[in-house]
DNA sequence: TATTGTTATACTCTATAACTATA
DNA sequence: TATAGTTATAGAGTATAACAATA
């Protein structure tokens, strides 16, 4: 439990967060936007996997993964295959274009980050990214299962 | 300098980053999206200030913060002065209303983060706070200022 | 000429809801 | 009935470029 001073400043350190995502987007090649790095990213770590699975690693709705996985296929970096187990399922692999521009995009991400973050000590790195997982984990603990019952957003 | 790995698996973390937002945002108001919510903030934190000054605090461009503006002046929630030292220029200014909502969004804010981090010591509050600033601080610094000469992006 | 701010336009990412097909 | 995935639609957030007013 922390004093309210102390959410507030960790609250606009979170918005301002974007303006570094955004940054880092600026690196991917045009056809290749975030959503779609992210799920070859993912692929590429944990290997073949479902689409409801990817969408939990992603930490999007199903269907915002559809979209994602839609896109990568189409230009031929992913496969769906039948999942002989689940009909209603499909398995994703990544191709051998795909992890082609895995590695680009590996590539890339890599240097930009070394770039930035070329005074950054290794422990600080690890611990950002340790503290980062801790707060998604903390975050995704509470979050209810998503249900056909509605609403959630406060009227003001 | 870190190891590739290392980058590898904070460029995910922060990517995961958005989830969180996406469910602090939930506790917002209807009318006052996240975007508004950070304008009365930051306003409510360092007092009046230009445009251009709040552009560069909220880490995006002046028109997207002129949009965000335009939406809580409609509602009443700031004033936009003129600046008697440069007539190009607005001052903008909490009003009373944008005061109240100011507590209120704060006052959710908190609860939010109070339950999810219940069990985060304030140390490591304290922790990530610091390396967000500290990784935003890396990123502003090697941003060259906005040329009118343009792209950025690298080409696939 | 350069700068402050606004507006028009377009793109990415997201969620909700309705739908198909399996289970 | 319930679940896996898709698609249609709508909304928030962003950037670029063109523009107006002022410096």
């Amino acid at each position: 439990m922390a004093a309210q001073p102390r959410y507030e400043d960790l609250g606009r350190q979170l918005s301002a967060i974007g303006a570094v995502k955004r940054e880092l987007a600026r690196s991917l090649p045009v056809e290749c936007p975030a959503g779609s790095a992210a799920v070859l990213a993912l692929l590429g770590k944990y290997g073949e996997m479902r689409m409801s699975r990817l969408a939990e690693l992603l930490a999007v709705d199903m269907s915002v993964t559809s979209r994602h996985v839609a896109h990568v296929a189409d230009r031929g970096w992913i496969e769906r295959s039948p999942d002989p187990d689940d009909r209603r399922s499909r398995i994703l692999h990544l191709t051998p274009e795909g992890s082609d521009m895995l590695r680009t995009l590996s590539e890339r991400h890599t240097a930009a980050l070394a770039h930035y973050l070329r005074d950054w000590s290794d422990d600080d790195v690890d611990q950002l990214s340790a503290l980062l997982t801790k707060l998604r984990n903390s975050f995704g603990d509470c979050r209810p299962a998503r249900s056909h019952t509605s609403p959630t957003r406060t009227p003001a």
